[in-house]
DNA sequence: ACTGTTTATGTTATTACATAACAGATACCG
DNA sequence: CGGTATCTGTTATGTAATAACATAAACAGT
């Protein structure tokens, strides 16, 4: 995980254990709620998305998934994709990577929403900030365009870093 | 190049070839203007892109660059950085695929310039719009946060595969 | 409990996307 | 013309993602 700025970022971990558990559970009962699974292979991945404060590569959980020995791509994708549906995790376009939602941290169930990011081209961090798309919403309308799922990531670089 | 709507839309062929030709000089007019040199892969690169009115593959052009057989990858991914640091085409992170910049039809010099789509899952195609983003330069401030570039793509459906 | 159905996982293999590293060629500048 | 910077060619490899099919677990109806 080296960066422009030259510096390592490796496994930083801002989230203590006891909060990670409470984020697993919380998703547990969003699961439940929606008549979904929150079966073994789900937990385990999003459970290594949350333990980076920072947007994770595919190839990184299919590393670390078991403790000896990688997982089979096809096992992390699928539950990425169903972490993804769930409104639990986002993907970055621009980074080919994951990052827990920070958008109902309250313990509100969400519907999969569209989010922007800030990312920084330094550390590698992320954030997730709420906004809302006027001026896209119009120019679609005005073009007669239906939009389904937007992206919008801001890469730069953050407090810290400059 | 086929879709989710089960249809195959290949090589639509909008803009004719003296379209082209005259997109094709106009960026060579760019770059002398730039001290950059316009060479054959970068010419070609773009003549590539510019015949389609959807973003094109990299492996798409690497396929095609050669009338009898492929370009080596690096020769194309380098003319793609390249095009894309004029300004004369952009990368679309959600598709894997680059498209012509249509933000200068006019013949102004363009800066290497933010722009959103609205990409169609039917059929492929890209429009590219002009959008000022207040509320996420606001986020950004007052974050801490500089912000450099920003990715901004709508999918969904166009109007006339509604 | 049995059985059919649905949903999820395991496994192998392959496809798609992108870059590192170095050698050779071409343009540009004094 | 010779040195330097830039660009291209080539080989090899690294990284990201999915297809296809087999197996297993959950669940609903009888």
């Amino acid at each position: 995980m080296s960066h422009a700025c030259g510096h390592d970022h490796d496994h930083v971990h801002t989230l203590d254990s006891g909060r990670i558990d409470a984020r697993l559970s919380e998703a547990r009962r969003l699961c439940e709620a929606q008549g979904e699974r929150m079966t073994a292979p789900r937990l385990r991945t999003l459970e290594l998305i949350l333990s980076e404060n920072a947007p994770v590569k595919a190839y990184d959980v299919i590393d670390r998934f078991h403790p000896d020995g990688a997982a089979k791509p096809p096992t992390v994708y699928r539950a990425l994709a169903f972490l993804e549906q769930m409104g639990l995790i986002h993907r970055i376009e621009s980074l080919n990577a994951f990052v827990a939602c920070q958008g109902h941290a309250d313990g509100k169930a969400v519907q999969p929403h569209a989010a922007a990011f800030l990312l920084c081209d330094c550390c590698g961090s992320s954030e997730e900030v709420a906004v809302s798309l006027p001026e896209i919403d119009q120019q679609a309308s005005a073009s007669g365009f239906e939009t389904r799922r937007v992206t919008l990531e801001a890469r730069g670089l953050c407090k810290a870093c400059r």
